[in-house]
Formats: C-alpha cells, structure tokens, sequence
DNA sequence: CAGTGAGCGAGCTTCCGCTTGACTT
C-alpha cells in the first residue's frame, strides 16, 4: 500500500517525477481528461440550467478502476494536472470520478519538472479552483452545442456527416475566402530595372549589382530609360553605411515548431507532432503541446554553459521571452531540448533532423544578436534623373547566426540581393555591362499551407497546441478542403535587355498560380461556409472566440455565472437554428452547363447526397434524370459541358476477357475496373480515359494473385481461417476479425489455438464496422 | 465497399481539448 498517489496526465510525465518523489509516492497518468460529456441527448440537460451529464470516456475506464482503487488504498491524493484551465477541469472530473474524500486530496501544481519545483509544490497544496473549473465546462458546453446543432443543420440542407465548429467552420472560412480574394486578384505588372557593373580595384575586375528603386509602368518607358542608359556614363554618387542587428527568434511553441519544420524539413503538421511525441517520449525534450515561449531557470542556465563552452563568452546573452499569442495559458515551457548538451539525439532520421531543429532554435534564443553593416550605394546616371541603388550586407559579429535562422514563409516578390560589396568609393566612375528591364506581376496573397494556417489561427486565438494538427485533418476529411494538385498556368513576360550598346526584346515563360502542397477549397466547402456566413455570421465572426474567451476569463474570475453566460448565447442561436431549419433552402450550389445534345434536355453541375455531381434532365420531367459523380479535380465551378458529357460516358466496356466483358467505371472509391462480378481499383498511373484491355485484365490477374495469397490456413467443417491481410496475419471468424499475438508463427497455429485467440479476445469490445446493405 | 442523387422511411453522422495506444483487413 502506498502513501502517496500522485497523478499527472502523461505516462512520461509520470516516469519523471516518480524519480524525484523517492518510494513513499506512486505516480500515475489520467492520459488527459478521463470524463466528457455523454454522446446522446447532447449530453446536456438545457431545461435544467444546461446541466452537463457527464460519463466516463469509453477509453478510460481501465484507467479510472485502476486510478479508483489506488486513490482508495493511499493516504493522500496528489492532482498535479495542468494550471490551466482544462488541467483544473481534469483535477476535477478525477476528484468526481475517483470520488476522492475532500480531506486526503490535495492540488497540486508545477511549471517546470525539476525535484525543487514538485517539492515546492507538494509543500503548497491548494483546493480545487471551482471558478476556473466551472469556465472550462462552460467552454465544453458552448462547443456541444455549437457543434451538435449546427452539423445536423448542415446534414439536412447541404450533405449527410457534415461538420461543423467554434473551430473547424473557422478554419475552413479562412481558406474559402483566401481562395476568393485570389480568383478576384488582378495582377498588374511594372517593369523592374537592374543593372552589373564592373569595378576596377587593383588591377582585378569585380561586379556590382545594383537596382531602380522604382519600376516603370509600361514597356515604352522602361525601353526610353534604357535607351537613355546606352548613352550615359555611370559613377559612384554617395556611400552610406550603417550598423544594423539581427536578434533571435523566441524558443519554439507547438504553432512556431509546426512552421518551422514544414519550412525546413517539408514535415506536414501531424508528422511533426508523432514525431515529437516520440522524441517527447524517449525523453529527449519537454512537452510538444504548448503555447509558451518561456524557458525555466534550470534551461536558460544550461543553455549559457553550453554556449560559453562552446562558442565562447561573448556569444552568450540571457534572454527572456513574452508569450505574445491570444489566449495563451502557458501551463508549460517551450519546447526544448530536456539536455542542452546533448547537440543530437534521435533514434531516426526524421527524430534526428526534428531534435536538431529544437536544439539549434533553443540555443539561439540565448546568444547574442548579430551584428551587421548595411551599405547602400547610389549610382548616377549621366542621361537620366533615376539613380541605382546597390545594397550591401556584411556581418560584423555572426552572434547567433552561428547556429541557426529562422525562416520566412517565401514572398514571390523579395528579389533583393544583398551580399558583400566589391571595393568602391565616392565619385567613382563605373563601366555599365547591361541593364536589363524586366516585366514582373503583383502577386495574389498566398495560399495557405498547413502550417501558414496554423499560424492565422494561433494569431486569431481559436485552437489549442492539442488541437491544430486534429483540426486540419478533420477539415481535410470532411472534404471542405484538401492539398492542391494543381500545377499553375504558364505566363508570358517581357524583357529588355542593353548590351554592347544594342537593345533587345525577348518575351519569356514562367509558371505562376501553383496551388501544390497548398490548401484549397472544395465546392462543398465553399458552399458550407457560405451557407453559415449567410445565417451564423457571429461564430464565423473571426473574433467571435476571443469574445467568448473573454466571458470564460470573467467566469473564472467570479465575475460571471457559468451557465447564464450559456443562456444568453443559446437562446437567439437556437431560435436562429430553428428558423433556418425550418424557412432555408436547401443548399445546391446548382449551375446550368448546357443542353444535352442528344435529348436536349438541361444538364446541370449541383451538389448531391454523396458529393458533386452533374445531372441530365429534370426531376419534373416524365424520363427520370442520369447523374454522374465529378472527378477528383473537377469542380462545380468549372466544370464545362463538354467535360460533363464525358462523365456519362461510364460505366464503358472496353473489351472482353474469359467471354466475359471487362468494364471501367468510377466509384465511391475512384476508378476501377470490374470483371465476372469482382472489382479491381485502378492504379495511379493509369488513366480511366485511355486504360486498355490489356492494361485491364493484368489488373484482374494481379488481383487474382493477391487474392490466392490471401489464404495461410483454414479448417474443415469450421469457419475459422487464417488471412494475410494488410496488416501481416489474422483470424477470420464469421465476419469478425482477431489479432495474432506477435509471438505467434501464423503458420504453426491450430484450430485449437485460433478458438483459443478468440475465445481470449472476445471479452474485449469489438467495434464492429457497419456494413452498407447492398 | 463497389451504383446513389428520393418524402416507402430505420438509424446514423456531429463539437473541442486533454492524452496515448488499440485498432483497422
């Protein structure tokens, strides 16, 4: 029996701390909150005071039994959740559902994981913060009912599974909107002048770049100054020099981390936080999911030793940073790495390069600034009145360039050139060697990419560290948006150039507009975004989470009750969810692309019950319509009549194989081929358009292969077989499916040994796949 | 999983924030 329990919410966290307590504690996990509001009824009792019913979360039972008969067995119970506002509440539900005696439980709460600070704590319980407790449950309350009214709004008027959210409709709204001010964007281009000069220093030749502060509007003005150019002598008109600094960036929050490493390493926002975890986990550095750019007293000590030892006393500078995003609860440090000493760690590449990422960054932010020299040249021109300008960039002291700079999100029109400038000096003469004039295009904002969006939303306040990389995945899964594929278009430009006294055109190609890699809305989402603007403009109000954020402050304060704060949101927007419900259209999204030409009749591109589709024909009329899905990359927007026609044009037989016809068409699962009643989805390369036969039945017999793998072992007179699936061996057993114990050779098994798997498994729950009827 | 876009009508979908394994065929 022990004297001390003490429970945190992570299983690392745990492990640490029980080494600093010594054996009269047990340190245990909750893993994060171990109760939620019920699934049914909305889990809230709106007549009574909006009463929230809470259960135990299916997944943490186990964790509550036993949590529940520790608490029991130990003299004192220690909750050291988070101070922030869902740490209080997880102390909390513990405390309810661990049904914890008032007098042997203490809260406990601590910011950095060192012996000092958790016997620190252990000497200063405190009670259980009501307040704070009850602004979490106002937040959780807000967010069901936002969500479980909303979406089946959605479900009714524009697609079944539909979501919405305080967050997610957000998000997506910032995506749709982006992509409108882009479709609405007018480029205007100018004429961007620059010219290489030689200097003579010393017998050796160098260059000089250099560049027209300003452009000139039309080709004709860009093509008189040059012609003025072939005629000038060029000099030297004024150096001006002047000391600039660079200081580092702030250690790394879970949004600062994310951005980095998709900049950096090309890692998406999700893989960033497995591996992270990972990392977090072998305990190589502090927690992944926070908002605070602070480093403890312990770090930024280790941090100056390291650096001294290193790279010398005067690279070292202590610094403090202000956490400056909204709505920052700061319940833990930066992200760092647990030993500064320790320059790389990992067990992998992908953890390698992610650790030498945090360790450069949290290094950096203790050295000193760099120290720079900035010079600008201007360059007369004897015919014109325009001057060039060349700058320069030399650092004086490199401070923490040494190990690391952070990058920018790139700009298409930051063309600047910065370097070290050859020797010159005031009045010197220069010899022109070309200039060249050069048609560049204002560039449309940018689209978002996961992490650029993670940022606008940390900016807004809306989302937590635990929940960016969730969020993004769950816009993508709803298709409200997804990664672009599309290449961007090729744009002409013109260019003149002076050389050798001659002046020549020459109009070249670029790509412009890619929208690769970057987030881009579907019709589905622009439609549903546009239908929530149209009726629920205050919580698609980009501020509408900060004002509530607000109310939740002033309930934690005791300024507020909790659940008249929710009374007063709920009742105009639940009138509002009626009344849409009731008197709004549903939402199509219907655009007239033409008649057919075979039956004249209407072709329509709209949204259906399973995504976007086009129509022939009317639901009025006698002969019922024909429907085709759209493609991947089509859009309602865009699709032409010709492309529609072509989307009626399957399911296509395109040819015969074993006297019977082998036939291609699309389904719920994209294209395949189906032959003797079996289907075969298409591979990538191939394309639904143009697959031959040929192509088609080495498909079949690919599958056909695959298929007679499938079998290891079955059994006479019983239906139980051993599979190879996608997941290496299984049992199959009356449509239900059982693990093998990795130990276990598939192979060898009996069928002894498989009623034995199964009889051991069938305690546990199954969570059986619901089969669509055909 | 493999043919739908709909008043025969069952039952289901859904939120945000804490946390990791369990689980998918």
């Amino acid at each position: 029996m022990v004297k001390n329990l003490v429970i945190v919410e992570s299983p690392a966290k745990a492990k640490t701390i029980e080494k600093f307590l010594g054996k009269d504690y047990l340190v245990k996990s909750s893993y994060g909150h171990v109760r939620d509001l019920a699934k049914k009824n909305q889990g809230i009792e709106i007549d009574n005071g909006f009463k929230p019913v809470y259960e135990i979360s299916p997944d943490k039972k186990k964790v509550v039994t036993e949590l529940k008969k520790l608490a029991k067995e130990a003299e004192t119970v220690w909750l050291a959740s988070d101070e922030d506002r869902e740490g209080e509440a997880i102390a909390w539900h513990l405390a309810e559902a661990l049904k914890l005696k008032q007098e042997k439980t203490h809260r406990i709460v601590f910011h950095e994981i060192t012996k000092n600070a958790i016997t620190d704590a252990i000497k200063n319980p405190r009670g259980i913060d009501e307040k704070l407790v009850d602004a979490q449950q106002a937040r959780r309350v807000l967010d069901r009912l936002v969500g479980f009214e909303l979406s089946p709004l959605l479900w009714r008027k524009v697609k079944p599974s539909l979501s919405a959210g305080r967050v997610q409709s957000v998000a997506v709204r910032l995506i749709v909107e982006r992509e409108q001010a882009i479709k609405e964007f007018k480029p205007e281009s100018s004429f961007r002048v620059s010219a290489i000069f030689f200097v003579e220093d010393d017998g050796k030749s160098y260059e000089l770049m250099a560049e027209l502060p300003v452009r000139f509007s039309s080709e004709e003005n860009a093509k008189a100054f040059l012609e003025k150019c072939a005629d000038s002598d060029f000099s030297i008109a004024e150096i001006e020099k002047k000391p600039g600094k660079k200081s580092p960036a702030a250690p790394f929050t879970t949004s600062t981390l994310q951005q980095d490493a998709s900049r950096k390493l090309s890692f998406s926002v999700s893989k960033t936080m497995l591996i992270a975890q990972q990392l977090y986990e072998s305990g190589l550095i502090t927690y992944m999911r926070t908002d605070s750019t602070n480093l403890s007293k312990l770090a930024i000590g280790m941090a100056k030793k390291e650096i001294v030892k290193v790279f010398g006393e005067k690279y070292s500078k202590t610094r403090q940073y202000a956490t400056k995003s909204k709505g920052a609860q700061e319940a833990h440090e930066a992200i760092r790495p647990t030993y500064l000493n320790n320059h790389s760690a990992g067990s992998n590449n992908d953890q390698k390069r992610l650790y030498d990422l945090i360790w450069k960054r949290t290094i950096a932010s203790q050295m000193s600034d760099a120290a720079l020299e900035r010079t600008n040249v201007k360059i007369d021109v004897s015919k014109a009145k325009e001057q060039f300008i060349a700058k320069g960039e030399i650092i004086k002291f490199d401070g923490f360039l040494k190990v690391y700079l952070e990058s920018k999100d790139e700009d298409e029109n930051s063309e600047e050139q910065k370097g070290v400038l050859p020797p010159i000096k005031k009045g010197q003469p220069l010899t022109m060697s070309e200039v060249e004039a050069v048609q560049r295009f204002s560039s449309p904002p940018p689209r978002y990419t996961e992490a650029s969006l993670v940022k606008k939303l940390e900016e807004l306040g809306i989302g937590r560290p635990s929940t960016y990389a969730p969020t993004i995945s769950t816009i993508q899964k709803r298709q409200y948006v997804e990664r672009g594929m599309h290449e961007g278009v090729e744009r002409q430009y013109q260019t003149i150039r002076l050389k050798d006294g001659q002046i020549k055109a020459q109009k070249k190609k670029e790509k412009t507009g890619s929208a690769k890699g970057k987030l881009v809305p579907t019709d589905i989402g622009s439609l549903v975004t546009q239908f929530l603007m149209e009726y629920f403009d205050n919580i698609m109000d980009y501020n509408f989470t900060a004002k509530v954020e607000k109310e939740f402050d002033e309930i934690a304060n005791g300024l507020k009750e909790w659940n008249r704060m929710i009374k007063s949101f709920y009742k105009p927007f639940h009138d509002k969810v009626e009344d849409t419900m009731e008197t709004s259209e549903r939402v199509k999204g219907e655009r007239l692309l033409g008649t057919d030409p075979k039956s004249g009749r209407n072709i329509y591109a709209r949204i259906g019950r399973y995504g976007p589709m086009v129509q022939i024909g009317d639901k009025e009329e006698d002969e019922k319509p024909q429907f085709a899905s759209l493609r991947k990359n089509q859009s309602i927007e865009t699709i032409t009549l010709e492309e529609a026609l072509e989307l009626f044009k399957f399911p296509k037989t395109i040819g015969s194989y074993e006297g019977e016809d082998v036939v291609v068409s699309v389904g719920r699962f994209g294209p395949y081929v189906k032959h003797k009643g079996k289907f075969v989805s298409l591979k990538k390369e191939d394309d639904i358009n143009s697959i031959t036969e040929e192509r088609a039945i080495e498909l079949i017999e690919e599958k056909r292969e695959k298929d007679r793998n499938k079998y290891i072992k079955s059994f006479e007179d019983e239906d139980i077989q051993v599979l190879n699936g996608r997941w290496g061996p299984y049992i199959s057993h009356k449509k239900k499916n059982f693990k093998i114990p990795k130990d276990v050779d598939a192979k060898e098994l009996t069928l002894e040994d498989c009623k034995k798997i199964i009889k051991e498994s069938g305690t546990k729950k199954k969570t059986t796949r619901k089969k669509k009827s055909k």
